[in-house]
DNA sequence: CAGTTGACTATCT
DNA sequence: TAGATAGCCAACT
């Protein structure tokens, strides 16, 4: 799972269920959630891992509105230069393809 | 050991 | 387009 999330190039996105079946775990996509909330801050055995590049099938960040987490991820991604709008992306423009 | 709980999704109204 | 529903499954209570 983490492989895969690496992969996600620089402004790119990827959906939960995405990372799954690339990961071999097709109908798993709260295993991905779960795997992510592990990874440590400064990553994993050395190696950085955007998970913030990775949001669910709708387009948006699956972290409440108002929390602190919602916020890092959602500046981060902006900072790569994906735009919001209504709180959710364009997953036609920023979805990462293989 | 049974029930609950999510960083989820596809499908149907 | 948006809400409800039923699968999903490892980790906790």
């Amino acid at each position: 799972i983490w492989q895969t999330v690496q992969a996600i190039p620089e402004g790119r996105v990827a959906s939960y269920g995405q990372i799954a079946d690339l990961a071999g775990l097709p109908g798993r996509a709260r295993l991905v959630g779960k795997a992510l909330g592990k990874v440590p801050e400064g990553g994993w055995r050395g190696r950085v891992v955007p998970w913030f590049r990775v949001i669910n099938a709708k387009g948006e960040i699956s972290f409440p509105t108002d929390s602190p987490a919602y916020k890092r991820q959602k500046e981060q991604l902006e900072a790569e230069g994906i735009v919001f709008i209504n709180g959710r992306i364009s997953l036609r423009q920023y979805r990462w393809q293989p």
